[in-house]
DNA sequence: AGAAAATGCGTAAACGCTTACACAAAAATC
DNA sequence: GATTTTTGTGTAAGCGTTTACGCATTTTCT
């Protein structure tokens, strides 16, 4: 603290210019200079005063997260794997993750404005579950580096690039292993939260050529309890199989699936979606759609750094799209039908 | 980025001072004025460069968060569990969250070094696993303001204060649930991570009056293939009830329980620790120890901000030590002795 | 050996805000 | 109504770095 770099470079009896070249190892200065100054700081416990120099280089080394959601905010299972996966992109990189939790009402905005313009972040990632909320969210940002996390289409609003996730490969995949092991009538308990994936569940049956029982379809779940309820339901109308559209409803399924007296997977087969690292220490363990989360991360921050590349070389930006696929876990909650 | 404090304050007609009381909320300003700067800004989109402010207050509203591990870097569900409450507190605050996932060697402590001499963080939280870790990552502290997460006993290396997890108050309630049930022969399945718990268990054990078998006792385990192999090697010795030192192993004795054909909780209890939300998810759901995890974090935020302050008015610091016990959460995992 | 190029370092002007101090105007006091 | 107090605003000196530019000194080239 009372220590700053003039008084610092007097001692080590250097100018300040030399001393700052020696830590950020820009500019001309020779190795024996650079090691001594470096020793001494050791020495003395001088550490460079980190917001006088990003007010200078406008560089923060700093990545915001944000989640937005319409609804009530959401930091769940599925989303601190996410984040920790982009942590550990950004570490990689060498930069720092400034975590966002999102908060009520618009001041989400404002916050968001007061980062990006302010400078304090060098980018900004933001994991939005519907059009609304993003779309209104990224029209705060500007100039900032964007990139939109996101498991339903979205087209650009701005310059960001978006990475997007294809729930459906991976449920496709779901779909035909349980058709080759004599499936066909398949239930679903679909989602709440991201305007659901009935739809896409409903193409693919089709594609598979299964038909498609509504009776059988589930809409608009989110909890644990939620996916009992909807299993409850479910089992008298005599689906072979059920998918979940994330692993919570699974296991709520797999839950009441026992309480009814039901074996998994000899009397019916259970699939969810996420795989969240407890998919596979449920008994029986959980088939689920893997999410290549450390792909999405990286792919995220190095949008991110490579925005900050082109900026600085002046290149235009241009948004951009990355879809990434999902995949199917098989595990033991699946079997032929019986 | 063009726009700064000195050509909007000309643009609205004031100095630059008033500008920059408008935006603090510092300093003598009247209402008429303020609204106004606050108003042109919110059209002209002007936004005050943080850290040009930063560099001036000495603050950043910005608390790190480490976590320090002897082994491998961890940071798994229940680490994620106790961030968010970290990351909940801390926003409640008006402090952001700079999480620093621990890397490997001892780069650690330079970047923690850099990070607090070079005024970049108000306040530091580290979660330590053991003594050795630790001590050394805190020595490189020095004067920001520290606070150490622990569940172990920690004597303070400098200022720092300390919140120390008790896991045995919680321990204790379930064994003497356990007792109360009928239960004598009761089995530990320990973890590995931090120096382990099955000193406590068998302290416990006595004082509850029940016998110690250490034959019943698996020391070091972390993993859910642990779990279950440790359910294994129990198995036959005929516990009527085994305790796991995490949720996580307790799952994996849970699914193994289900592999050699025994009911739980019928044929035998089961208790788990830590209390992820997890634990309520399994078939049957898990009796388990509960950590006040909210409360952890409260206490540690409230920590680095009341040094902060302390600091303010030029009160001495002094280290401190916050102990919080943990509680016994009862589902369907346990039940009478057969 | 002399010219040209490269290297090492210092001087000083930014970077964009905050705030102590000064001062005029308005409000409160007697 | 004169004096004191309070309020609102401006001026300018920091905050602790970075880096363009300039000048020696050293190295390289012919």
């Amino acid at each position: 603290m009372a220590l700053d770099i003039v008084e610092f470079s007097k001692q080590v009896g250097v100018s300040t210019a030399t001393v700052s070249r020696a830590f950020s190892g820009r500019g001309r200065i020779s190795d024996k200079t650079r090691e001594r100054i470096l020793e001494e700081a050791r020495r003395v416990g001088f550490t460079p005063n980190v917001h006088a120099s990003r007010l200078n280089l406008k560089r923060t080394s700093q990545i915001g997260l944000f989640y937005s959601f319409s609804e009530e905010p959401i930091f769940d299972y599925y989303n601190m794997e996410l984040a920790q996966e982009i942590a550990k992109a950004a570490e990689k990189r060498g930069q720092a993750l400034h975590l966002e939790l999102s908060r009520s009402g618009k001041s989400n905005e404002d916050r968001l404005r007061q980062l990006t313009h302010g400078a304090a972040l060098d980018g900004i990632i933001v994991v939005v579950d519907g059009r609304a909320s993003g779309a209104r969210l990224l029209e705060s940002i500007r100039g900032c580096p964007a990139v939109v996390v996101t498991s339903k289409p979205w087209s650009p609003v701005g310059k960001e690039i978006v990475v997007e996730l294809d729930v459906f490969t991976g449920m496709a995949e779901a779909v035909r292993d349980l058709a080759s092991q004599g499936h066909e009538r398949i239930g679903f308990i679909d989602t709440a939260a991201n305007g659901g994936k009935s739809a896409g569940f409903s193409r693919i049956m089709r594609e598979v050529g299964l038909r498609v029982d509504p009776k059988i379809i589930i809409e608009g779940s989110i909890s644990f309890a939620d996916g009992q309820k909807a299993f409850h339901q479910l089992a008298p109308q005599q689906p072979s199989a059920i998918l979940c559209a994330t692993d919570i409803l699974a296991m709520g399924a797999l839950n009441e699936a026992s309480g009814m007296g039901l074996r998994v997977p000899q009397d019916i087969s259970l699939v969810g979606m996420d795989d969240l690292a407890f998919a596979a220490y449920t008994t029986p363990s959980l088939s689920t759609v893997g999410i290549p989360r450390s792909q999405i991360a990286k792919t995220a921050i190095d949008s991110i750094l490579s925005q900050l590349d082109d900026e600085e070389s002046e290149k235009p930006r241009a948004s951009a799209r990355h879809v990434i696929g999902s995949y199917y876990v098989p595990r033991s909650s699946i079997g032929p039908r019986s």
